[in-house]
DNA sequence: ATTCTCGGACGATCAAGTGC
DNA sequence: CACTTGATCGTCCGAGAATG
């Protein structure tokens, strides 16, 4: 056991807060996720854990915090509030034998953690694949840009402006949507029938151009 | 150093089982 | 019927890999 898992301590205190170092490209902005609503003064009391009800397509595929909101923070930040959309929830089995239910005060024997419910009921033999990580994103035009009402006209000169954010971006951008990260806050906004003028990108995933894909 | 992938912990949901 | 149990499904944290 290197490090316990158990000893998640969710960032209760992490509340306007400058950017901070995190991989996560969107939280490395001080975006107050409301962990708990009850945020305790100690943070090694650990808060559990918030998820939304369903998260979008977007941050779903990039395994990201989403929100309630449609769009939701994330789609807006990066600039396509039209694509963020509820992902489908498959319905839920029914039918299913469960066997007799233990009664409260009779569990953590420890040795019936793990015993079949029941001698004759087989329960779930073969864990399915985990659900995260869609196998292929589907296909998406490699273009970025701030807003549709910005696009130029097809036949339009390339744009050669940027187009002022009013919001900092981050380096890393792993949510499934095009978009061109800056540093600083400001960022180059392209039309949608422009080429994807960046080496390296990697579409697999949905996966967005960053910095490193920048070499213009 | 930075960006990206993804394993798996954690949380939410709700049908099956239970008791009245 | 309401309540409890626990399997299932979904979210997303965060470590490690990949890349420049
Ligand atoms: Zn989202
Ligand atoms: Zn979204």
């Amino acid at each position: 056991m290197s490090s316990n898992v158990n000893d998640r301590t969710y960032h209760t205190t992490a509340t306007a807060s400058p950017p901070v170092p995190s991989p996560d490209g969107l939280l490395m902005f001080p975006i107050d996720w409301p962990r708990d609503s009850e945020a305790s003064p100690k943070p090694t009391t650990r808060s559990k854990r918030r998820q939304v009800k369903n998260a979008c397509t977007l941050c779903q595929k990039s395994c990201k915090k989403c929100d309630e909101a449609r769009p939701c923070l994330r789609c807006v930040r990066y600039g396509v509030p039209e694509r963020c959309v509820n992902s489908q929830r498959k319905e839920r089995k029914k039918g299913t034998k469960r066997g007799p239910y233990r009664k409260r005060d009779v569990r953590d024997q420890d040795d019936l953690a793990g015993l079949p419910r029941s001698p004759d009921e087989p329960q779930m033999p073969p864990p399915p694949p985990p659900p995260c990580h869609f196998p292929t994103a589907p296909p998406v035009q490699p273009v970025f840009y701030t807003h549709p009402s910005l696009y130029p006209k097809p036949g339009e000169q390339a744009p050669s402006h940027s187009i002022v954010c009013p919001v900092s971006v981050p380096a890393q951008v792993d949510m499934g949507v095009p978009y061109i990260a800056t540093w600083g806050w400001g960022y180059h906004a392209y039309p949608p029938h422009y080429q994807y003028p960046y080496k390296g990108y990697n579409d697999h995933l949905g996966v967005v151009p960053t910095q490193s894909h920048m070499n213009y």
